[in-house]
DNA sequence: GAGTAATAATTTCCTTCGTCAAGTATTGAT
DNA sequence: ATCAATACTTGACGAAGGAAATTATTACTC
């Protein structure tokens, strides 16, 4: 069960307390006096705001560390996350399947498991996420008992404060309040966010993004999307749009998207647009991605030339994101970059040519990236709402 | 003299404070109850908050208002802010002329003048301005024992936080303390911002950004540039860079540009692209802007055509910044927009192309602003400080 | 015109958060 | 052992904002 009283949601959580909780999630073991010069606190007040959250279990104190460089002084005991306090379960909806996992409180995945979906209708979806999240947390682990939150990411227009999913463009769903259906068949406190947001969030809090002030994830598959961290806070767009990264236009002279606009990154890069033109170059009419790749490792040069445009158009647009708002680090990831090797160099290259200034300062990793990552991500935004609900 | 105790940035200014003497300066006269409303706080707070700000002469009390609608209530008195408390000068640096204001604490112009540049050494730019300021100070109007405060606006890699010029192209500087050097001369405190931050920050605070949680202001002239407000915050790039919208790829065929990139808006778009291209279209060899211009209003279709394509390009710039960031409003302004007539309708195709989904319901201000308007940014800038130091 | 409902602003009291300053804890160096 | 250095804790205090009661002012009703 329970320890009793505290759940950091539950408790009176002052902005202190707040600042030095996630401070020490997302920093890792962190001392009191280092937290108190971070955050610009006394340190009296890191004491006081950290007792409450090591009574609750939420922390820890680690053994005294051995003082370094010269001299005296007694040694720091920082403090540390008890990831194991309590833990999240997370589920990324996609077109044909739920993947879901089990995270601690440092998002690490302890376990997963996915099911595939029979129909796009609303109950069917939520009655397998019913199925799947109990069998998630009571299978080996035995994570129910500890496991209150459970984050959904969904692509789509998604409104994280209500869980109401606006508009799903691959299960055809408007304004379904999956937060609410999610709540009932788990009895959890659920949370909705867009699966590249959920992304983001997971990669800028315990991931690459860790202490970064501004950050993007750009995630490369069918669609080419952009998550995007300024200033500390996530973007979201007055109408709903934000890190379309995919609809930017790079080539004026390129194919017509189905957006609407001429020469998209999507049109150019995204999975479909490189199968369409992969055929062009071939004699295969039914050539899959998978053929695609295939044949430009093989050495095809035409259909490499198809990726390395691709690449190109990628790295331009990510060079469009680094000029406007210049983030610390950006990281490209996604299904797409299965064929990373057939990516990288000219997504770099891309980048670099169309980077201003010194902008091309800001790193760029390039990574693909485990399927339940996305899972991940949504656990990740249920962590994120017990410290900032 | 000044009032003795009370300046807003010698008063102890509590956070509600400071959000109610923002948000009456931004958002006009409002009364307690509303303010307490719109920021969260309880109408206590605001009374008390409120009462200092009257004493030291910051705002003053309207005559309470008519109740409106139905039935009955006291008035409200609302507060508004006593523009004439204190002054701002402002001062534009460009290549070879000082354009100076001075504004009142609603950022209106009282009085302007100008000076040409000599050269573009330090010792010569800090002295004009010096005289600059005092002519804009002691001359009619009285300003100079109710202003402390002077802001100055420049293109190029500004510190505002130190008041360094790290780097200014049109002036050639590098690491110029250009505030320290004007606080010198001028005896004034003193702020320094690039231009095109400064001109946003006058549209956000008192302008058509007003209200707007996420605004964007583009200029449009020999560079193509923008500023970025993102929940709020002024957008300034990890490495120095942002807003450079300029140097978005549009058009991968597109000409290359001096920044190393190819198809850059401003490659097509910049003043001097378009004479570039005009000449192209023409049998005058040195053809000016001006020129251009002409041609193209007296009818001539492949110099119509340039300002065209201009226009699209610039439009799909735009389209970038509103499918990343998603601002409320955007505004397009500059010395380019002297050809506004050329250009309007372009730009908004293109921008309307290129927008993803309701990005489109993104509101677009096309329209020429007067170059004061440049040191009125400065002088935002500064009135900003006062509040925000 | 008195009474009443409605809204605005203020006052008083109180809680709470975080700082300050003093004190305790723990180490290495002399 | 003493001292200097650093980490942490404690308790008193002050300032900020909230809750609730109070005052202020209006329109509407009868």
């Amino acid at each position: 069960m329970f320890l009793e009283t505290g759940t950091l949601g539950a408790l009176t959580v002052t902005p202190a307390a707040t600042a030095v909780f996630t401070m020490v999630l997302t920093e890792g073991p962190l001392s009191r006096v280092s937290l108190a010069r971070r955050l610009g606190l006394s340190s009296a007040a890191v004491t006081k705001a950290a007792r409450p959250l090591i009574e609750t279990g939420y922390l820890r104190e680690l053994a005294a560390t051995k003082r370094t460089g010269l001299g005296a002084g007694r040694p720091a005991s920082p403090l540390a996350v008890r990831a194991d306090r309590e833990f999240f379960a997370g589920v990324k909806i996609t077109e044909d399947e739920l993947i879901g996992v089990v995270c601690d409180l440092r998002a690490e995945i302890r376990t997963s498991a996915h099911r595939p979906l029979a129909g796009d209708g609303v109950d069917a979806v939520v009655n397998t996420l019913g199925e799947l999240v109990g069998e998630l947390l009571d299978g080996p682990g035995g994570y129910r008992h500890r496991t209150r939150r459970l984050g959904l990411a969904i692509s789509g227009d998604v409104d994280r404060t209500t869980g109401l999913v606006r508009y799903s463009p691959f299960l055809k769903w408007r304004d379904v309040p999956l937060m609410e259906h999610a709540a009932k068949i788990t009895g959890l406190t659920v949370t909705v966010e867009n699966d590249v947001k959920a992304l983001t969030t997971a990669e800028h809090w315990f991931g690459e993004g860790v202490g970064a002030e501004s950050f993007a994830l750009v995630t490369v598959g069918t669609g080419i999307g952009c998550g995007l961290v300024v200033n500390g806070r996530m973007v979201s767009g007055a109408y709903g749009v934000a890190g379309e990264i995919g609809h930017i236009g790079v080539d004026m002279a390129g194919p017509s998207c189905h957006c609407g606009g001429r020469g998209c990154v999507e049109a150019i890069a995204g999975t479909h647009a490189i199968v369409r033109q992969a055929r062009d170059h071939s004699d295969l009419p039914d050539m899959s991605i998978d053929d695609a790749v295939a044949l430009a490792r093989g050495g095809d040069q035409q259909i490499r030339a198809v990726f390395a445009r691709a690449g190109h158009a990628i790295g331009s647009g990510i060079a469009a994101v680094a000029n406007l708002v210049g983030p610390d680090r950006i990281v490209v990831s996604g299904e797409g970059l299965a064929a990373y090797d057939l990516f990288e160099a000219h997504i770099r290259t891309g980048f670099e040519r169309q980077a201003f200034g010194a902008a091309v300062q800001c790193s760029l990793s390039i990574r693909p990236l485990p399927f339940e990552e996305w899972a991940r991500g949504a656990a990740a935004v249920s962590i994120q709402s017990l410290v900032a609900p």
